[in-house]
DNA sequence: GTCTATATAATGATAGAC
DNA sequence: GTCTATCATTATATAGAC
């Protein structure tokens, strides 16, 4: 008898012992890093470390396998944001109980590097294409003469920046992580909105000139009116 | 009969066992990650395993070592670069040769995390102060309403910006990725001047609201002017 | 100072009992 | 399906010969 695999709700603890270790090491990795030897998983299941060798053939395909279900709850979380419009980026990004593992995760998995981090990445960057693509269309971002080089940069900083407060912080649950990130929220507030809303440069010679000696010569998208 | 222990021009094989022992290990550190295992950089010092431990005693003593030596590194070219007025920060950071290897090692101690990743962004953060400091007294780079905040901000945007290239990008060598960092030149410089001069926003109301709101009551430092 | 050989510890993966 | 016991590998650190 199988019970539901937790299509949606989950946090029943009556799953296969597959979706259990799975779960256990989605928090295990969030918590401690990939490198979390079975022991730790199979405590954390309840279960005999051979069996996670079992049911999964290799650590990779463990680790696969959580990237997969991570992306899903990031898909899950996103579209029950989206529905919500008073719910920025950040704020649900750092909530605490599933979406803090969920971040945790994804920036454990950009830090590893490799497919996983460029295929979290894309993700991210698909999100902010389409919330700066609404923005722009509404008329409160200004639009760029590259739109997809922005996207994929701003997407890419905004991910690093909050890399770096993570590889910074000392080691501690994703709960306790992002709760720092909001208390730490008026540091980088305030920069970032001065930097979103009044740039950093006075003139706009160099921005000028680059454009006039790149962009021109090939036939670049003309300056934004706006 | 011990020579000079390489504090100026290095690259001399005539080195003390222990230097080059510790340059052998930063160029492996920063071109396979810090747990490249002593066999390695033994085999590149030319020297056999056990002497390593028999010079440094442990692993984290030998990672210490590497670290203030490229700290050291870094200094000298930053105080090199800094007398070449056509120099920019990104530019001798993307050279090919010794700050390559220091960039990439950086960049592998930030994504290692702990006190030397603090260690390091903390040398950048200073570097970026006196660039950010002379160019807002040149009027060139607008004032903020809380300096050190921003140039921590911005260190950190830009340092996590450069990790996330550098981790999805492949495996290679120091030259191999600060060249394809140059190549990608166009991706980034664009959508960075058009922030830095244009901003991102349209409208400054939400800046405003939120001076208003946290930076106000407090007494928090008066609009910049310019 | 330097090397060879070895001790020790940890981990992922395997084999077979229940 | 699950567990216990074991294997094989890898890496750091140590001991002692030269």
């Amino acid at each position: 008898m199988r019970t539901a695999e937790a299509s949606d709700g989950r946090a029943l603890s009556d799953l296969t012992a597959r979706a259990r270790i799975r779960d256990a090491a989605v928090g295990c990795f969030a918590e401690h890093g990939f490198d979390t030897p079975f022991r730790t998983i199979a405590q954390a299941a309840g279960v005999s470390p051979g069996l996670i060798t079992h049911h999964f053939g290799s650590k990779a395909a463990l680790r696969a396998a959580c990237d997969t279900e991570v992306l899903q709850r990031y898909h899950r979380l996103k579209t029950a944001a989206l529905a919500d419009p008073g719910a920025t980026l950040t704020s649900w990004l750092t909530a605490p109980g599933d979406a803090a593992v969920v971040t945790v995760y994804m920036l454990r998995a950009v830090q590893a590097g490799g497919q996983p981090a460029r295929d979290f990445l894309d993700s991210l960057t698909d999100h902010a294409r389409t919330l700066m693509a609404d923005g722009v269309a509404a008329g409160v971002i200004r639009p760029s003469r590259d739109e997809e080089a922005r996207v994929r940069h701003l997407t890419h900083q905004a991910m690093g920046a909050m890399l770096v407060q993570f590889l910074i912080a000392p080691d501690t649950t994703p709960d306790v992580f992002v709760a720092s990130l909001r208390a730490r929220e008026q540091d980088v507030v305030l920069p970032q909105l001065e930097l979103y809303t009044e740039g950093l440069l006075t003139s706009s010679d160099m921005l000028d000139d680059y454009v006039r000696l790149v962009a021109g010569p090939t036939g670049g998208a003309p300056a934004p009116t706006a």
